[in-house]
RNA sequence: CGGGGCGUAGCGCAGCUUGGUAGCGCGUUUCACUGGGGGUGAAGAGGUCGCAGGUUCGAAUCCUGUCGCCCCGACCA
């Protein structure tokens, strides 16, 4: 019986979001859980995570950042201090209420039912994102310049009630980092924002192979209680924008509802200015969106739980153990003197007892950049199999194990850099110039565009005009470019008002 | 939270209209055969039909409630 061509059904153009449920599964990444909106991650999927955790931190510190941890529960009058904020979060906040479960059996039913006692006077929130606490806690620490600027980071959960989860893309729970830090200055604290900022972008292209549009957003999406909101987006094969991360600019309106002073170089009492910025588990659903095909996950090498997978072929039971041998062997020269990305080489070598085709598929669907094969026939020429994730599953090349030893190195950092072109390339492609209103509300409709793409066009609207035109046609400003802001005036596409401004338009996840 | 769909074995589904305590495919287990490939055969395991009530002699099937999932929308990392 011959199987199905992609081993992924529905593929990505049939139906986008369940053929995204349908790779998570086959690769084994997460599952839902009992836990309304919460995920299990599995190891393969945790394992991505621990990848770019690693390179991120690593960033991080390089960068002057300390890890601290923060509590979990956050007193309710601590996130009614900022009143952008707290309305911002009010709505998908998980509060918790008792302290005490007391067991009482059911007279009717004999079952005994666990009810909560000991009612909290002050009720805590499950942290939605930690500025309040962490503002707290700075505002004990910074007395004067000399303890600035602080820099911290976070590793944690945090809680967001969703109402439509997805698996990764927007769970009620997630891992994510949150980098908060104290300035004494504006500028000083707005450089810290953008630096981040690039750190994201830099990350996102050299680790995830994702390349991102760097830009601010715009005041009516712009994170609740900051000044200023840069954001890293990215574009998905089914064209749609995500927010890969942010870095806020907040001022002082955090220092200012937490009382965070210093004392000066003028010996005067300031508030310091903060910033905040994080990604999250998030990352790892925009890299499935982004790279995997109808065959399932595709991996850029870096973040590749195993980069290479050796298969032992073992069709003769008078050569199989001289063919695992040699599989074990090549393995842990690969291990021994081989390096991507600063970390030594990802190898397993897979000696299950299956046929050789499940093995294969197991590892396609599973994403590894790179199989090798290895038989009686190429362990009598020094040779082995070579099959590349980013090309079709079929494919294969035969080469010496010599020149495979001395170019797997280059030949992984090949797989990243094609995914990052095609990606690119994906994006280029449907990113479309529009300057006039009529084509600018004809691209939205569904007659013209299942997966419309974005549009970028001159903008100098309001924020209520920007909201009018969102709602309308299910967009939004994804962001105000960076390098854009700077070109020729142009007619804003809505008002016709000459501007420089510059916004990208689209759908999101 | 609004609109639509759906919860039956690990996954995908049939059965429900016309109530009589479950079936198919894939997967899984064991054995044999096979062996550059997601193969073949045989035997087997696995479900109180989301949960709680109700109607009935009898409920996967009818009624009520509830929880959860998926898609679209609003909200958001």
């Amino acid at each position: 019986m011959a199987k199905p061509k992609n081993a992924i059904s529905p593929t990505r153009t049939e139906n986008f979001p369940e053929w995204y449920q349908q790779v998570v599964r086959a690769a084994d990444l997460a599952e839902n859980s009992e836990t309304r909106g919460c995920m299990v991650i599995k190891p393969w999927g945790f394992a991505i995570w621990e990848a770019i955790q690693r390179d991120l931190d690593g960033r991080f510190k390089a960068t002057g950042h300390e890890n601290a941890y923060f509590p979990l529960l956050i007193p309710l009058s601590y996130l009614e201090k900022e009143a952008e904020h707290a309305e911002g979060f009010a709505t998908e906040c998980a509060v918790v209420t008792h302290h005490r479960l007391e067991a009482e059996k059911d007279p009717e039913t004999g079952k005994t039912k666990m009810i909560p006692r000991g009612k909290l006077s002050e009720p805590y929130v499950i942290r939605p994102t930690s500025e309040t606490i962490i503002g707290a806690a700075f505002s004990r620490w910074v007395e004067s310049y000399r303890d600035l600027p602080l820099l911290i980071n976070q590793w944690a959960n945090v809680m967001r009630w969703e109402m439509r989860p997805r698996l990764f893309l927007r769970t009620a729970e997630f891992l994510w980092q949150e980098g908060h830090t104290a300035h004494e200055t504006k500028e000083e604290a707005i450089e810290e924002t953008r630096m981040i900022h690039q750190l994201y972008s830099d990350a996102l292209r050299d680790l995830l192979a994702i390349p991102v549009i760097m830009g601010e957003k715009t005041e009516a999406e712009r994170f609740p209680g900051a000044d200023m909101t840069l954001t890293v987006e990215a574009m998905v094969q089914d064209k749609k924008a995500i927010q890969a991360g942010t870095s806020h600019y907040l001022g002082q309106n955090f220092a200012k509802a937490q009382k965070i002073t210093f004392v000066d170089r003028d010996n005067k009492e300031q508030f310091v200015h903060t910033t905040s910025w994080g990604v999250s588990t998030r990352l790892v659903g925009t890299l499935i969106m982004a790279h995997s095909d109808d065959d399932g996950l595709v991996l850029p090498p870096r973040v590749a739980p195993q980069q290479i997978v050796i298969i032992p072929v073992t069709p003769k039971e008078e050569s199989r153990q001289a063919i695992i041998d040699a599989c074990q062997a090549l393995a842990q020269t690969l291990r021994n003197e081989k390096t991507y990305g600063g970390e030594a080489l990802r190898v397993k070598v897979d000696d299950r007892d299956l046929g050789g085709g499940v093995k294969k598929w197991d590892w396609v669907k599973k994403g590894v950049p790179l199989r090798i094969e290895i038989g009686p026939r190429d362990l009598a020429e020094q040779k082995v199999c070579l099959q590349r994730r980013d090309q079709a599953a079929n494919e294969k090349s035969f080469i010496g194990k010599e020149d495979f030893l001395r170019e797997v190195v280059e030949t992984l950092d090949s797989v990243h850099q094609s995914l990052l072109e095609k990606a690119r390339t994906l994006r280029d492609e449907n990113i479309t110039e529009c300057s006039d209103l009529s084509t600018f509300e004809a691209h939205w409709s569904d007659e013209n565009h299942e997966d419309p793409g974005w549009l970028l066009t001159p903008w100098g609207g309001t924020r209520e005009e920007e909201e009018e035109l969102s709602k309308k046609h299910r967009i939004t400003v994804r962001c105000l470019p960076l390098d854009q802001q700077d070109g020729a005036e142009a007619p804003c596409v809505l008002t016709g008002q000459p501007t420089k401004g510059r916004a990208l338009w689209g759908r999101s996840y």
